[in-house]
DNA sequence: TGGTGACGCGAGTCATCGCTCGCATTCAAC
DNA sequence: GTTGAATGCGAGCGATGACTCGCGTCACCA
């Protein structure tokens, strides 16, 4: 960020840029994702936008950060109050409606973010992210007993992060016809149960 | 496609076109992927270019569809000799395995593809190519016994491709630390052999 | 209330890039 | 050979869009 607002007019403003970034992004495409449209759609002069942002990836940076943030958010609330509990299939369950929520709350977003932004720019912030879930679940395979995924809690953990974001992350954007919501949960509870009960 | 070269020269040129079009996106990204860029790197004029192509996407098309026709050969041929077998262990590994070289292959290419193009434009073909995939496996699921996947096969099939294509991708891309080559098959084995023998 | 810096404006600059067009060159048929 | 079509050239047009700059306006402090 090029400055700090310090007036709340300005601060108001900023604010404003974000919003309409990440309209424009959801209403004409990231084709359309131009600064002087942002700043057309937030009622101001692209030279306004440039007072707080160095340049457009910045706007876009953290319209897409924004947009991570509440992803994480939603799925923390939802599992907060599992933190610690029994595994088993409705802690499975639960796992992946809590993600499809998540990921379900802006879908024309989650679509452009997913499909038409550069992957590259947001790369990091994802990976961070995604790392960091995966730690935990590492270290809940590792603590918990009765998992076959004690074996090498890691490798066990990479699996199942990829494979509930993958499918979660299809679902939500393909809405495959003949699979209901309640059925793509049914098939992660027996594929995500049956690995973890597999023996080694 | 503009005009049909008829003569050899022309026919050479088009050729060197697509394959500059690659290069572009192999050496520079696809953020270099300009039609002069690649006229240069092709040693001809962009006005030359656009005798045979009628505009920027159509050379992109030809890159990315040869691309994944490679893709598909490279898998089709790994397990021509496979089809009409038993389902089982060997089964799942050889089909990863399959999988993975066919992405191993071209890793930077495939890396521009999958992580740097707007998939909108691409997406056309990429979903054909996974529904005639999908389709195969719900015939086999649905002919061949002693599989759980006999009660719903379309579904099992689904889940089936997009882990498959999902863990392979992912593992190829990032490299993951500490997961071997032989580790993600016998993860993939175990996975799907668990999910495919599941009670429902 | 006057002044000073923060704020905001928007026409304009500059570079990029897709694409064209008039002309030169080469090829193949007779 | 001659001729006409096919091929190839590359300067340059036109549009787009990121970003700037000089000037007005507004809010806060003495």
């Amino acid at each position: 960020m090029r400055k700090t607002p310090r007036q709340a007019r300005s601060r108001a403003m900023v604010d404003r840029i974000v919003a309409s970034g990440r309209a424009v992004l959801v209403e004409h495409g990231y084709d359309a994702f131009s600064t002087n449209r942002v700043a057309h759609h937030a009622g101001i002069s692209p030279g306004s936008l440039y007072q707080y942002f160095p340049d457009k990836e910045a706007v876009l940076d953290v319209v897409v950060d924004r947009y991570w943030d509440e992803i994480a958010d939603r799925i923390a609330a939802a599992l907060s109050d599992r933190v610690g509990g029994q595994p088993g299939p409705s802690m499975i369950r639960d796992t992946m409606d809590a993600l499809l929520q998540a990921l379900e709350y802006d879908r024309v977003l989650l679509q452009v973010v997913a499909e038409e932004l550069p992957v590259g720019h947001s790369r990091e912030r994802r990976t961070t992210l995604e790392r960091r879930v995966r730690d935990l679940t590492t270290l809940f395979l590792a603590t918990v007993p009765g998992t076959a995924g004690g074996v090498s809690p890691a490798r066990t953990a990479w699996m199942l992060t990829v494979v509930a974001e993958s499918v979660a992350l299809r679902w939500v954007l393909d809405q495959p016809a003949g699979i209901e919501r309640e059925q793509v949960i049914e098939e992660m509870v027996t594929l995500v149960g049956a690995y973890l009960l597999a023996p080694r």
